[in-house]
DNA sequence: GACAATGTTCCTTTAATAGGAACAAATTTC
DNA sequence: GAAATTTGTTCCTATTAAAGGAACATTGTC
């Protein structure tokens, strides 16, 4: 990856930071990222002046409070989360296990918002995080309703766990079946022990799009015990919900 | 506000695009941050090329979901965060109102976390939002506890209501009172309907500054109820708690 | 269908950036 | 405890990227 602009170099530090569990120092991080170390210094202050970055006691640098405001903003504009977040909270409580909003952002998919379950062992996905296409619910979704936004990874497909889909045809297969029932699920294929069951939030009104998908994720005995096939209509009706709100706010 | 490098020209972007309800236009960025046309566009095209901005269909920019990866993140490096959030849920379950973290950063309050209430009329604090020094219980907080971290803004206190403090004797009387009883509470003096109660995080080990704060908001027929008495001893406990996770995790 | 406004591209002057080197703290090593 | 090494910061000038006017393309409007 080649930054050009000064300005794309100083996002690269803000994701390597971000990256890095501990703050970085400013030789390591020029180093790392191939810039000068008087340039990192420069390109750093220039962040820290605006509170994207911040410098701790032993004047190393880690990502500042300036980016959770900025990060927090975005979210609330999107107008899928706002209309489904009421969704997710009703779901969410009545299941007892953690419901999300996914969407596909520039041929990824992201995790949008989230509203955690109760139980002592429960889902927690990242907000902003990204998921892999073809290990997730969410991913068959988008490869039967996504109409080209996602595409399954080149090469390889990389295997998660034993579960892992490693075929194309076996993923055909699995795509073509979320897009016969209308819903898509996981067992393990990602991460062991973790089931997850996605239905696909549609424009109903304009070009009948894929908008996001909402998905609940719960330990898979849990996830076995509550019905795979009952939660999906479960989850298609929440999605439902989510289109309905959605095409009324944005009217 | 002078822009001097680049990368202040473009992070001047990008709140701008986030205080903004609606995507913007080139030219009206342009004009609104006396930039170009031309420069405008630019920065846009670089700060797109790492996702922190989204272009909509009419053209028109907008905050991207790369600053909600990077903010989320910027979040869980916090170490006071990762300390505070199991207290926060136990205390919002247990009391049913919406209990946050609060922390002074760069001169500023900034929400730093929360955990919500379940009521249907339920107070929710902006993550990495800013609230005033002059109206609130965490402010009063830091000017009694925070060793200058934070200061009572100049000039004339801006009334926010009718319960707002209005004169520096007041508020010097409020701060007294907080310093002397350990936690502080608001009602009404920033919003009209809500009521705090807050008790600061000490650090109990090192140096015994003030690290974070601790606070409960409900509507405040709800918080009178509850007694507030009861909640600030409660959320002392709570502080406390808080400070003892901190210096045990960061051992 | 013509007009106005907006997003995008091109090009040259201008000004900010890059990077080496020197300096100052802090940390490590002996 | 002192020397040595590493690291953050500052300075300076050749170089390079940015700024801004103008032309072009596109969209929405009257």
């Amino acid at each position: 990856m080649q930054a050009q602009s000064t300005v794309e170099k100083a996002i690269d530090i803000l994701f390597h930071l971000h990256a890095e569990p501990h703050a970085c120092g400013v030789t390591a991080i020029g180093r790392r990222l191939g810039l000068s170390k008087s340039s990192t210094h420069r390109l750093l202050s220039a962040l820290g002046r605006r509170g994207l970055v911040e410098k701790d006691d032993r004047g190393r640098y880690r990502t500042g409070i300036g980016l959770v405001a900025l990060g927090v903003g975005a979210l609330d504009r999107e107008p899928i989360v706002a209309a489904a977040r009421p969704v997710l909270e009703a779901e969410a409580a009545a299941l007892g296990e953690t419901v999300f909003l996914v969407a596909a952002r520039a041929g990824r998919i992201i995790v949008l918002d989230k509203s955690e379950g109760e139980g002592f062992l429960r889902a927690s996905p990242r907000i902003g995080s990204t998921v892999p296409v073809h290990a997730t619910a969410v991913g068959k979704l988008y490869l039967a309703f996504g109409g080209g936004s996602v595409e399954a990874p080149a090469g390889e497909l990389e295997k998660f766990s034993n579960a892992t889909i490693a075929r194309r045809s076996a993923l055909a297969a699995a795509v073509a079946r979320a897009a016969e029932r209308g819903f898509a699920e996981n067992s393990d294929e990602w991460i062991p022990g973790l089931s997850v069951v996605a239905a696909p939030v549609m424009a109903t009104a304009s070009d009948g799009r894929m908008l996001a998908a909402v998905a609940v994720a719960a330990p898979t005995p849990r996830m076995q015990s509550l019905g795979r096939e009952e939660i999906g209509r479960r989850m298609l009706a929440a999605a439902a919900r989510v289109a309905a709100r959605f095409e009324g706010v944005a009217q």
